[in-house]
DNA sequence: GTTGAATATCGGATTTACCCGATATATATT
DNA sequence: AATATATATCGGGTAAATCCGATATTCAAC
């Protein structure tokens, strides 16, 4: 993170609205996966958030591996979950470089 | 700028590395752009782009326009050529509400 | 080891983005 | 008016993104 290349990688995974909106509910997990039935602190488990975009289940984790990928999310298997989370570290390290870059 | 919907179509303005590589390119007219028939203080004429970008004049100009609808870039006809610039506050605003909606 | 649950991946259909050459429009010049 | 220049738009071909249902994988529980 960040240069020119992966700059665009970042970017076109931002360009889709449910993957913003990903994000967004990520931000305040208690908020919007309170009655997940796991601990929060490492994140929400996909299925949760399957069921909240609207999408197939297929679908959503196509977008979550595209964030993934882009180093906006994080991810740790807990038993048979796989918990996402934001990357802070990358998600501030693409705004500087956007800001640098624009 | 910059609500839900418009901060879509600014993404996927900026989701295309020509079109990246122009605003960055009409941040320094002067250096880029030197031999440019005209006054730069409008900005740079689109043929002038053109020939920078390795694509056809058409392609040029859809992202010119991309970037123009987008609200990137703002243009104005001066005889018969038709000059881009930046437009700074827009893209201000943008930087401000991604880091906000991130 | 068999079943069930959570998630990922595959195959294929549809939509969107991108590129180009050709044509249209607008202005300038003669 | 005729020609030339600058730019936009059109039509069509190709590539990429997106969606879904179906299947594969991984782990848990029995």
């Amino acid at each position: 993170m960040t240069d020119t290349t992966e700059l665009d990688a970042v970017i076109k995974a931002l360009g889709h609205p449910v993957r913003r909106q990903i994000l967004t509910w990520l931000k305040e997990p208690q908020r919007w996966f309170a009655d997940q039935p796991h601990h929060l602190e490492y994140g929400v488990c996909a299925g949760m958030i399957d069921r909240m975009t609207g999408l197939s289940q297929s679908s959503t984790s196509a977008h979550l591996a595209t964030l993934q990928k882009a180093g906006l999310v994080e991810t740790r298997r807990i038993g048979q979950w796989i918990y996402y989370r934001r990357n802070e570290a990358n998600i501030r390290a693409f705004l500087d470089a956007l800001e640098q870059s624009l």
